[in-house]
DNA sequence: AATGAATGAGTATTCATTCAT
DNA sequence: AATGAATGAATACTCATTCAT
């Protein structure tokens, strides 16, 4: 009778367990959130989670940095794309405006979720960070150096489009202005988007 | 033969509570922060807390909502300042970025933690948020009207000054990288925030 | 402005306190009841309880002997009266099935109120106990020697009418049957009681 | 790879926690009690209890109402015995006032604590009560038909029997007279029990 | 004498974690 | 490997009691 669980096996229970996690963790919140709420979801006993687990902390820990580095893998992706850079910022906000239930629980722990993270961990969440903002600014260097963009402070601009981005992002989430809120046409990210870079690209300047 | 406290007594005591509860709660969490801790920081005993909050719950909601309140009230006062409007979001970043211990105490607790606050809050918190998006908007046209933005969609370009703002105090906040990090003049914040003004108005096409 | 309250004033407030304990502590149970509670009863402040009470307990233990005291008082006022015995009977029913609120409270106390007491009060409350069973014993007696009752064990009789009564004044209280819960005459509490005597008196034998 | 419980298994656990709830709730009373001290004395962990009941009042509501139940339950077979009244009447006050220590436990509960039970509870207990009330008419109206009881209201019969045991039970519980607490014959109960039947029969008319 | 603000000891309750099966 | 019964550390919250005014 006894068993070895083949990798694919395993990998699948890790798996539902990490999904179970980001659903009730981002219903109820971590600290309301309990064990038994995540192994219920999942459809495993408690004990279950402990053998892939150490703790409830390594389980918020490990899907927060799954969240980020699902991020940071696609950005970077984006950003290598071929052609020109206003193409790639449009992919880039279609990417984080978009996406269904799964992804909104993702931004949902994004945008709120480092509030019960030990020290430990919170050096790698930074380091995911500032990769991202590097690529961003590359990004924007990539687009000087094609003179798609004009000469500025890089690094500068990275923010401006961080920010941007999350700032949307938030609105969709809590759905506090009408600008996301009422999108509902079939692709409104995309419009969403093409209208952030037009703004972003065109300055404020009159 | 009677002893009442006077209003001004108890304004006192409720606001060292509510400022020993933003140290302790931004420095270790609301999860793992205790009430004891709060006490012990306030220079109080655990049930004279309760005499003024009838929960940990309250507590958090109380003084989330008075930081995003000095936020709402600073930025709309920002907003209705005379003058160009270059300038008053000058003052807005500046007011945001700068600000010593106690405003960083407040910004980490505006972005990290809303993970433990309940439904009845939440509305409130939004309520203010949406304000404030308002009031940039407000100004945005106001730059219009004053032919000092271009005609764009304020509410979007309002979005892209709100998250420029943010991206940059969680930057400061969490010194993920050089921009603020190493800003050390004694000005600094006012000229990262002419920095970041000069982009959002010159926009990135060359 | 010093003065000193004259024994009457005194106790006049004691006398409001241990009215308002009582309603309270019958209302809610001394469990549940809390001192604040009391006091707001009593329209006096907490401090002002302990001027004359030593703690919860002491209260608690102070007005349950009061009320013993008070049964004790009257029933062997009532067994002293002169004329026939089961007249006595009968008015010692009357007075403890009669009587409105106050002594419906009372009656609670009695019935149920030894479940939170100390080991030095319980003496006292026995004391008194073993009083009215005396009391009884001696109205028994003295109904033999004038041959008005036969000649039975005194004390198993004391215990009969004290049973009988305890159960109907508990029926009263909680209104567990018709014979009590129905009465609703002027003088029920009579007719009750003539009753009751004449059962007592005939005995069971056909 | 499974492990529940079994039917049994739980029940053993259950009764043993309240076996010790019975014990201490008896011995301290339920507002001094502790959920350790229950825990302790039942040798198992303070959050086992809260498995088999959510709080320490429903342990109390439920052992308070088996107790009854348990009362309720013997006193109805013994009224339905066959054979002749005065010899169930016998059996009945021979069952309440014998048994060893579990049942004098059992007792000083039934006799002491109803000051912390709720409303939802107090029904359910009182329904009881009258079951036990209706049993004892039932037995009166049986000895009244078979010739035995002389007719008279079964209803204030019935009320008197039951205050005489537990006048007497009280006066074995808390030892406060000589009739009781000095009966120390080995089948002290039974003639404590006829000697009162035989009262109860003839009555107090000489 | 009277008060009620302040206090902290005391406790019910929760829930992450363990471990026998 | 998988489970869930058992556990007890940890903590929010209550309330009797004190004491400055």
């Amino acid at each position: 009778m006894e068993r070895t669980l083949s990798g694919r096996e395993r990998d699948d229970k890790v798996q539902r367990i990490k999904d179970a996690a980001l659903t009730v963790f981002s219903q109820d919140g971590y600290g309301q959130a309990t064990i038994q709420d995540v192994a219920t979801e999942a459809c495993v006993g408690k004990g279950t989670i402990y053998l892939y687990f150490s703790s409830k902390e390594e389980l918020l820990d490990t899907i927060l940095l799954d969240v980020l580095e699902g991020y940071r893998t696609q950005i970077e992706q984006i950003v290598a794309e071929d052609g020109d850079v206003r193409q790639r910022l449009r992919h880039l906000l279609t990417y984080v405006l978009g996406g269904a239930d799964r992804r909104r629980r993702q931004l949902s722990f994004l945008l709120r979720g480092t509030s019960d993270i030990g020290g430990d961990f919170k050096r790698q969440a930074l380091r995911i960070k500032k990769d991202i903002m590097e690529a961003l600014t590359g990004l924007v260097r990539a687009g000087i150096e094609r003179g798609e963009i004009r000469a500025a402070d890089p690094l500068m601009m990275a923010h401006i489009i961080s920010g941007t981005v999350e700032s949307l992002a938030a609105a969709r989430l809590w759905e506090y202005d009408e600008l996301v809120a009422e999108a509902d046409g079939d692709n409104w990210p995309e419009e969403l988007a093409g209208l952030a870079v037009n703004c972003l690209y065109q300055g404020m300047k009159p």
